[in-house]
DNA sequence: TCTCAATCTAAACGTTGTCAAGATGAACTT
DNA sequence: AAGTTCATCTTGACAACGTTTAGATTGAGA
């Protein structure tokens, strides 16, 4: 009856990967109408299921929410992980992870929108994006570490030094969206000259304003 | 009939100026009960009228919500004006008034909460919040000017200097709510020394651990 | 082939944002 | 002082939402 997705692999059940099938329908809704129109009963519409449909693969449409983060999280990483040229030196390499970051929140709003609605419901970032070895805190951390900046006690120090650039990339990432500073980006001559020059007023991406 | 508020001075209509009462109403229900559970009809049943009542004063849901936005970054600019001495050293001031910043959102998460939601909304922060003369950012720009870091192109440098101090306070501010760094919070002795120790790692904030 | 349990649907409930129609009553006119 | 006006508020309704319950479907193992 239902003909199995070729690819999906070993279809478990009636329709073949619901659980999938509902992220994938979620990021679609998520770029056609934006974050606003992410109802749990506009993904069930969207993947061609009843409303309650989704309720046997998440508790409820919080659990949603969280699995698009997660996914929106790995994207983030693989995103900063091929922008940044592990030969690279380390200066280089922060800066590159902060731009990506701020990139990609410009590149994928809805999702971004979606990865940090969850987390300040949860009062938490998923661990994908924080604990994670494969996440992309723990590449900032990487490339930190390398980078040598920390001073007396390391491992506060380090920690500390990670969150600051975590922060600053954040906050630039949500103000980047607003009007308010289109003209002065424009005064600049784009976008691009706008973060490079923010990023390099904030700490640790002095060297952003040397990349391209 | 209706007692006319003794203090709110002329008594416009039927209820009494029902605008700023609903304005209060939401301040309550948001700390009571938090941001998702700020509904127009929750705020209209706080101030006591009917669930139509509020569209006689405000366009839509999101004119409310616009208008709580604005009262919050109303108080913002007060603290941060009351906790940053205008007879202190420029950099001393900058680093209150970052600290200020990030203390309002961790003492009123939710009202915080809903000035940044509306503001996504709208891709642009409040007038009260930016672009006003007695506002947030015109109190940053003003130490900022004072202390006299801007380089060759003045004002945009200055402006840029302003928007990445306002980046990392903001991204600062988010970081805080999550429990993720709750563990090394409690190995610093303190959220007092976590935030300094963050905004010590955030160019333009570097003074600020030697505060408290 | 029969059974079973996972999966999905149908239908319903309470809640939300919003609107149209009508009731109310303060202020202005005469 | 009486009547008119119009902003204000209520009533009642609508569609959409999240969620739950009960029942239908069907793949997989006996």
């Amino acid at each position: 009856m239902k003909l199995p997705c070729p690819i999906t692999g070993p279809k478990p059940y009636h329709h073949g990967d619901l659980r999938r099938a509902l992220l994938e329908a979620a990021s679609r809704v998520l770029e056609r109408e934006g974050p606003n129109a992410l109802s749990l009963r506009a993904v069930a519409r969207e993947a061609g299921v009843s409303p309650a449909a989704p309720y046997h693969h998440f508790k409820d449409k919080s659990e949603l929410m969280l699995a698009i983060s997660e996914e929106g999280f790995d994207q983030l990483y693989k995103f900063m992980l091929q922008s940044s040229d592990p030969d690279a030196p380390p200066m280089e390499r922060v800066a590159a992870i902060g731009v990506a970051y701020v990139e990609f929140a410009k590149a994928h709003p809805s999702i971004y929108r979606v990865m940090y609605d969850c987390s300040r419901d949860l009062e938490s970032l998923p661990d994908k994006a924080h604990k994670a070895e494969d996440g992309a805190f723990s590449l900032l951390k990487k490339a930190m570490i390398d980078l040598g900046v920390v001073s007396s006690d390391q491992e506060v120090d380090l920690e500390l030094a990670c969150i600051a650039a975590w922060c600053a990339a954040h906050g630039l990432a949500e103000m980047v969206g607003f009007r308010q500073f289109d003209s002065l980006k424009a005064k600049m001559g784009g976008e691009k000259a706008f973060l490079a020059g923010v990023l390099s007023h904030l700490g640790m991406f002095g060297q952003a304003r040397n990349r391209g």
